[in-house]
DNA sequence: CGAAATTTTGATCACGTTCAACTTCAGTGG
DNA sequence: CCACTGAAGTTGAACGTGATCAAAATTTCG
């Protein structure tokens, strides 16, 4: 390895997917070398852009570097379900790569800057380094639990609850990430777009937000939110942290953690 | 490979687990075989029972064979919200066992027989056999498809939606474990349950089925479901199997398809 | 500065929940 | 075989939540 290679190499390791990704998967330079040397290079997007359009094919990985999208379908009476928020260290084309056409779309929300890399390539990669198989493994179980909470806010819980929890969810994974100091963070979201997320409409939303600043749960400065008392708000909407506790078994996995 | 073993590994590769997944990874015998090796053997549960109860430690894989199961959650107000129901073919213990402790719990519709395995040791298997990393992967890509699906349920579509939603999903998935002839299914679960799915009372399920059986669009006898005209169940709620349609890439991909 | 997007507020109303009663059905034991 | 029990299905009436629609206030951005 050059020294060079090794420069370009240790960069990498900085980059938000790899930093999220260690938490659970040990993974070896060889192995973030796989991808980074598959990748295509930075790509700039535009806030409001369109990345993954529902209904055409899309055979790529994006891991976001800075920035926000979301994921979301459009039904044909006009109404849009927003699946999820996409943030630093996630990846666009999941699961749309895997499918023939993509089942859902995907916008930014803000600028954003990613990496891209082309999903025949990483499929490629994933043979000769298993490990990034059980990465991307890692990711889908993710993404599922976080959707079974979804499921639950949009089924069960009332509107109240639904905004809180929503917000806890942000905060947690924004911060895992480094994105947000304790209670903090930036959400360039409108409130419209947060119905679409929990099923509300615009206006119920708005007046939830409010009761929230009133109790004194919650206060917000313009795009800016702070979570005023982590602990009620957790007790209240039942969260739990997803990003954490991975079974002990993976940490022991000899073949997992080594190789 | 004596002749003994041949036979008992045929007659694994007719699992439904395995067939469901022959249609996304082709699996050579030696990977069927290390999965079947690592069975702790096939157990019966009674209906109602409890398979996982969420906050408690779950460390094992099941094969279902026979029966159906829910996944889902109480909240401390007593509602419960089902996140999924677990057919043939799937597998219970996912993504529990990737935790801690089991976010949700699982439970019995019917009786059920399923085949039991260790996490520990599956994990072991997938270091050994890539190509099974690869195969959970899949179901998981599957799985945050449905999920997802299951969000815009409960998020924005209307309770008539809903029901005619979940019944097509249903029956596509009976369908493609040949659990279902064309349009009829078996449903043994109650209305309660329905509304624990989609986010509505009984009585409103009640209301809506008798809306779908008037209008002609499904028949109702038992538990028996009889969907009468898929191609407008299937427009109404925007419809599409999940079941198909791999991506093209995966196809090609040869470290994939023959190892 | 002007235009567009977003937030905020209010009034009205429909939808779906809630609660309660009653019916039907399946399973069990006498 | 029937009586009994609990679960599930069905129905109705009343209520409340949150959607809808519309308009005004405010912010953002070109």
């Amino acid at each position: 390895m050059t020294v060079t290679h090794k420069i370009v190499l240790d960069s990498f390791k900085q980059h938000p997917w790899v930093v999220g990704l260690s938490r659970y998967v040990e993974l070896a330079d060889a192995d973030i070398d796989a991808i980074r040397s598959i990748l295509e290079g930075q790509r700039q997007i535009r806030k409001r852009a369109d990345i993954v359009v529902q209904g055409y094919e899309y055979r790529k990985l994006c891991f976001i570097e800075a920035g926000m999208a979301i994921r979301y379908k459009v039904l044909h009476n006009g109404k849009r379900q927003i699946l999820g928020v996409l943030l630093p260290g996630d990846i666009i084309g999941f699961p749309a790569s895997f499918y023939d056409r993509a089942n859902f779309s995907v916008a930014a929300l803000t600028d954003m800057s990613i990496q891209v890399c082309s999903f025949e390539a990483f499929m490629r990669a994933c043979c000769q380094r298993p490990l990034l198989t059980m990465a991307l493994l890692w990711l889908a179980v993710q993404e599922t639990a976080t959707y079974a909470e979804h499921i639950i806010d949009t089924g069960r819980r009332t509107p109240f609850e639904r905004v809180a929890h929503f917000l806890l969810e942000l905060h947690s994974r924004l911060k895992a990430g480094g994105n947000a100091t304790s209670g903090t963070f930036e959400l360039p979201i409108s409130q419209e777009a947060i119905g679409d997320v929990l099923g509300l409409s615009a206006p119920h939303v708005n007046r939830v937000l409010r009761r929230l600043r009133m109790d004194g749960l919650v206060t917000i400065d313009g795009h800016t939110v702070t979570l005023n008392d982590l602990k009620v708000l957790q007790t209240m909407t039942q969260f739990e942290s997803l990003t954490l506790a991975p079974s002990p078994v993976l940490k022991r996995c000899s073949c997992v953690n080594r190789r």
